[in-house]
DNA sequence: ACGGGATATCAAGGTTTTCTCAAGTCATAG
DNA sequence: CTATGACTTGAGAAAACCTTGATATCCCGT
């Protein structure tokens, strides 16, 4: 469920969109001018625009570098203005997608999904994924290929802070200042059994690494699996 | 600058689109079929995707949804099948813009600004590419036309300090300091040691050199094949 | 074409880093 | 109080890596 602004002045395609996206659980908000529509925009946040370029009150293109001026929320125009450089000067305007009318609902109702998947929809990293392992870091809990890893404290953590930077080497020193908070004390064999045993509750061995990868001299990395 | 995969098995569409882009900047890898998309590295973080839907060896979607499976990379999907449900089919597989043959290469251009601005074209820095040659510094791994090149410390510090002065020719000197960091002790067979590893795992002698010229003399460049 | 200096490559030895086991401590639940 | 699970540490073995010296080869000025 998203919040959506509309601003259009057909009062039809109005309807139909408004209508449509409704009716996939999302909260929609209209406007048929331009200044009505920015302030809706101000005040609510949304996680979508999709607006026609040719209201009464404004020019589009104006409008979209209003709004990319204090925001920035995809946007979706939609118009009749189908010429390549209409569409080019709108998308470098700052557009994200550019229907052509008349348009399929079906496929605008695609097109916004796209868009909101890409982070329209302001989500918790609450869950990191990395091939089939999962890691719930609200729930603290981990499961790879759908089988929970019954894992301690400190390996969670661990591996935790690993697929905070999946990718990324990390050395030990880092992980002993991220997971166990001390400055000094700690000694590198800790981290080094620690990531035995998580290896050994992914199934997997230093020898043949398949998530948790080692950079000799360096440290180790959470990575894709081949 | 951005690195972006274009997989199309028509050679003209292939040759139109990769010069477009390559005028705007970009370093562009292209491949004829699903197969070679896959293995041009698309797990190694590109900034864009950019694929046909008509593939010879793979169905588009099919392709989609394996790119989706290990990665998050905005995708743009160029078809000549128009039709709306395969339109929001796709994109609901999770492609990012769809856009339907014949295209305007300039819509094209522009639609890949729009999604390479919201890609946020983030850690660039961290990655230096000289032609097949990709080195991610943070996840410090150095790719040869998609596959990856299995480097010791010394060997991936040592190119890494070539491609960052890609093109200059480096003395022995100071590679011994910036690689080994010690002012003296170091000899500089050392150096040639490790290069003439580097050299076997690039693929080419000192004889028939493709990235690593040595000046005679002087010292060593690392620079775009022939 | 020749000689001296620079570079390339190989094999051997030595060093550092990593991996894993097992022993021991500590806290907690029963 | 005891049993269990979690954590730390040290030590040895294994693995990965680096350096060195020797020899072959190449480059360049004479």
């Amino acid at each position: 469920m998203a919040r959506i602004i509309l601003i259009e002045d057909d009062i039809e395609i109005r309807r139909l969109v408004a209508d449509a996206l409704a009716a996939e659980g999302h909260d929609v908000e209209t406007a048929a001018t331009a200044m009505t529509g920015l302030e809706l925009g101000i005040r609510n946040t949304p996680d979508l625009v999709i607006m026609d370029l040719g209201l009464p009150d404004l020019d589009g293109n104006e409008l979209l570098r209003m709004i990319r001026a204090i925001s920035s929320v995809p946007v979706m125009v939609i118009t009749a203005r189908g010429a390549d450089e209409a569409v080019v000067r709108t998308l470098d305007a700052g557009a994200d997608d550019y229907l052509i009318k008349p348009f399929s609902v079906a496929q605008l109702l695609a097109r916004s999904r796209a868009l909101l998947r890409r982070g329209g929809l302001a989500e918790e990293a609450s869950r990191i994924t990395v091939g089939g392992l999962v890691i719930d870091i609200s729930a603290r809990e981990a499961t790879l290929d759908g089988t929970t890893l019954d894992l301690s404290p400190k390996e969670f953590d661990l591996l935790r802070s690993l697929a905070e930077r999946q990718g990324e080497v990390v050395s030990k020193r880092e992980l002993l200042a991220e997971v166990w908070r001390e400055p000094y004390g700690g000694s590198d064999r800790t981290v080094d059994v620690h990531l035995s045993w998580l290896r050994k509750k992914l199934g997997e061995t230093a020898a043949e690494p398949r998530y948790l990868k080692t950079i000799h001299g360096v440290g180790v990395k959470l990575v894709l699996p081949d």
